[in-house]
DNA sequence: AGCCGCTCCCAAACCGCTTTGGATGGCGTC
DNA sequence: GACGCCATCCAAAGCGGTTTGGGAGCGGCT
């Protein structure tokens, strides 16, 4: 027979000073035994390392972070109103990259919507309440604000992206998006494309920007510029591929070559490609950056659906957590930028200009 | 020109203490001035607010909510390990719509990714810690484990979505996903299809099963069950889609009809089909589940691309969010339950069966 | 014996805020 | 003039940790 249950869950959750208590030690010696410092015994150390696993005992973390002026927390900062970054799936999955590093080094994350508008005043209390020890920033535009007003405020943070116009230095982790399409567009001209399109981005957005620079910069050099109507801007949706895509070929003269910032521009795109009677890979071609969405992945590694320039999301998450944590620990001294390859795929959506 | 800057940034952030100095009060009546206490004067409170506004003061939210043992968070536990369901776009777009009302109630929003394996451990230290005021669960399996160890822990928690075999009553908020795929297999049996398959999300989770069950239940009606061949289950990727799709094509009598609980699914199914050499809407007719991304909209609202149903998954997030809230506020005796229907729409998908 | 240095432990202050339980003074009332 | 009652304000005690600055006890050395 089982015996009476002689610890119910505790109506009063475990305090370091309960725990103390019961183990007739001071609460200095109780958290100095717990926090690893060596002026405690060996002995004294089992004994409350024990009784803390066995009452389930879990510091508050608010009362310690009070305590360390640390709050163990990272922001990740939503733009919010109309335009909620956060149901971009690269912000998702940015997120998710991020937070494993977070949870590995003990920390947490706090995700905050910005209320449009009041930007300054909220990035302004988020710095003076102290909840966050670092903020990521995502998805900057060529002179964001939001870099000068940090810097200022002295709250640590690294950018995902990166602000061209920016005053003063900062700690970043971008793709190399101008080289990516630089050489996503020689890919098209190697194989006889003359007439190549840009589906891109939002406006705005400074890896919009560089990914066009890159594109231009390439056509530039084989003396073929595109015309203006050949460059397209939007949020990347399907749709926005099928019929931005739907429009080209409906051009006196189409483009055979269409880069996209997305897959799912590029899944619009061959969508409208083969509702015109075409074929993707011999009538038109389509190359496209992948973001390496988990949940929308570019068929597979041996099978590619799309020729493809490559950059995993998750993975600048990770790199931008651990910059964050080490621009904390005060690890730096001076701004570190971080330029990350892209990788090229040739997969089944490009072939010789028809 | 500019007069002098008065007050460089403080080296020190405001607190509550040096803003009573500086107003010369005590902590006490600038505490209760800013909070709304009706035992200061009208003129005091004037003031205090007048200086709090200059002084740019934030209260420090950990000390403040470990004076009062409430954390003005709420906790959305994100399975780690190798399924990161964060960059799952459900996932994404749940807490985007959560967040807005968490932010509009002063609440903070906190991320935790919940170590594989150490779940039970891990909740428990969560609740102990206090660190959350409330939890929301998402993907729930039918008898999930975390209904009761929650229940138990008498941490206030909504389940985004059902768990069948929960033994206790508790909080949930769900789309109705038996009574959707029933009507979307409906709609095929009326358009003469009788080779239907299922092209569902991943085995195990609750709302699978609830979807399998509302096609069988029409099919069942129609006396025309479909092969055990005809379901599959998998991550809901666009490249699940074309497989499967590819296959089920490959049979020798291949389905007619098929229903998909994914956009993206859908997607490569539609891809699958026309590379199959047939057309979508006339040989193969398609019907989605649109959780209504705003990143993977279904063309739109005038010409969606796929005949579907729908129920935004932001929506759901605010309901959850609200009703948390309410529940931590103890506005609940009894748990409620919240069923929210789908629409259904019609689109190019479908058509009569061959 | 006296002193030093170690090891191990603790009392008390503090982090920044809320909240309880008065204190103070002005005013009307009897 | 004494008393009671408001309207305002405040001192001090937490909340649950960390950290500073010792202090007790003990063995070894001179």
């Amino acid at each position: 027979m089982a015996p009476p249950q002689s610890k119910p869950r505790p109506a009063q959750p475990t305090t370091l000073r309960r725990l103390a208590q019961s183990l007739a030690l001071s609460p200095t010696t109780v958290s100095r035994a717990l926090n690893g410092y060596d002026d405690v015994s060996e002995g004294t150390r089992r004994r409350v390392l024990e009784a803390a696993r066995a009452s389930g005992y879990a510091p508050n973390p608010r009362a310690r972070s009070l305590a360390t002026g640390r709050a163990m927390a990272i922001g990740h900062v939503v733009p919010g109103g109309s335009e909620h970054e956060i149901v971009n799936p690269v912000f998702a999955d940015f997120v998710a990259g991020a937070g494993e590093v977070y949870a590995a080094a003990g920390y947490e994350m706090v995700l905050s919507v910005m209320p449009e508008g009041a930007e300054d005043e909220g990035y302004r209390a988020l710095a003076q309440s102290g909840r966050v020890d670092g903020l990521i920033l995502q998805a900057p535009r060529p002179q964001d604000a939001r870099i000068t007003l940090l810097t200022e405020l002295g709250l640590p943070f690294v950018v995902h992206g990166r602000a061209s116009m920016a005053r003063s230095p900062y700690h970043w982790v971008d793709m190399d998006n101008r080289r990516a399409f630089l050489r996503a567009t020689q890919h098209l001209l190697a194989l006889g494309h003359r007439r190549i399109a840009l589906l891109n981005g939002p406006v705005g957005l400074d890896f919009s920007a560089r990914r066009a620079a890159g594109v231009e910069e390439a056509l530039l050099r084989a003396r073929c510029p595109a015309p203006p109507s050949f460059v397209c801007h939007d949020r990347m949706t399907e749709t926005y591929g099928y019929d931005a895509t739907t429009k080209l070929l409906a051009h006196g003269t189409p483009p055979t070559g269409v880069l996209t910032s997305s897959l799912l521009i590029a899944m619009g795109a061959r969508r409208a490609v083969e509702d015109a009677g075409l074929r993707v890979g011999s009538d038109v071609s389509i190359v496209t950056h992948d973001d390496g969405l988990s949940y929308l992945p570019n068929g597979t590694a041996e099978a590619p659906m799309f020729t493809a320039t490559r950059a995993p999301v998750g993975t600048m998450g990770r790199e931008a957590a651990q910059m964050l944590l080490a621009v904390i620990a005060k690890k730096h001294r001076v701004p570190t930028p971080r330029l990350l390859p892209a990788t090229f795929t040739v997969g089944p959506s490009t072939g010789p200009a028809p």
